[in-house]
DNA sequence: GCAGTAATTGCATCTGTTCGCAATAGCGGA
DNA sequence: TCCGCTATTGCGAACAGATGCAATTACTGC
């Protein structure tokens, strides 16, 4: 799997921003990941092929990848962000307050609720990464099983 | 309107935390707030009556007062924190990603989402505090007329 | 190809937030 | 009321992330 699916270069250009080696090499180092990656491991990976890229080019280029919806972006808890390919559909997540596991869920899932607000505030609520905090199933039993 | 309502000296106390005096500057300092209020005001009221709480002291502490649910608090973009009193419902806010406004959303609105993930997934979610992100009516529109 | 232009980068610096550690001070029990 | 235990604080330093500015460089049109 990788980001080549899109011609991400072209999308660039038509807008009128420009295709530099940091954004290909920052793209390529989100694609490497797989799944989520923080700006730390971005930097890591870009800094071992290229080691003159700065940090602060890194946060840069992972902002206006997110504006260009190239790239997905969430807080996992304790403002640690992390970052993620934009699939072709939107998914989101479940996270564990206390074991800290990440599960996924679909868009599906939100949906419905995105269109109530729609209707009832007529507010449009764009988010396409979003993360909902909360227990898992294993870590709600433990909580019981400890209450008592 | 004040956080007297609860006796929340007896309920730290209870679970075996002190009661001390810059944690009660900074339940007065939140309260003071009203509604949204960010470390930083937090720090200047506090330090107002107190010059030498540290500022390490007012992080610490508001993550603490969150964790005791006695405060909540909620990313409102770029990473900025407002921390606010817990009322006796959960409330939840909805942002501009354009102009920033911040409106409200009552629990009632989102409840139902979490209930489909609690059949779902058997994930319980307890979010009291959630910040949803998009376009207010005002600039969606504005957005609109620009395409054309 | 080459030059002009404006977007992008690197650098230096700043800000807000976290962390380890030693000093302080609540609280429960004598 | 005093004592001892340990939670909490202040301090200093580290840290991630943002920002202003001058140097670089990708793109456009010739
Ligand atoms: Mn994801
Ligand atoms: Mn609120
Ligand atoms: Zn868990
Ligand atoms: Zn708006």
């Amino acid at each position: 799997m990788s980001h080549q699916r899109w011609d991400y270069a072209a999308l660039m250009r038509e807008r009128g921003f420009r295709v530099t080696p940091q954004r290909q090499l920052i793209l390529d180092a989100i694609c490497e990941g797989g799944g989520h990656t923080t700006p730390e491991e971005v930097y890591e990976r870009v800094r071992a092929k290229s080691p003159a890229v700065n940090r602060a080019t890194i946060y840069r280029t992972l902002d206006f990848l997110c504006e260009l919806r190239l790239v997905v972006a969430a807080d996992v808890g304790n403002r640690r962000m992390v970052y993620e390919i934009a699939g072709d559909t939107p998914h989101h997540h479940l996270v564990c307050r206390t074991c800290g596991k990440v599960e996924q869920i679909s868009h599906e899932t939100v949906k419905a609720l995105f269109a109530k607000i729609e209707r009832e505030q007529e507010f449009t609520v764009d988010m396409d990464h979003l993360a909902l905090f909360g227990l898992c199933p294993k870590c709600r039993r433990a909580e019981l099983r400890g209450k008592r």
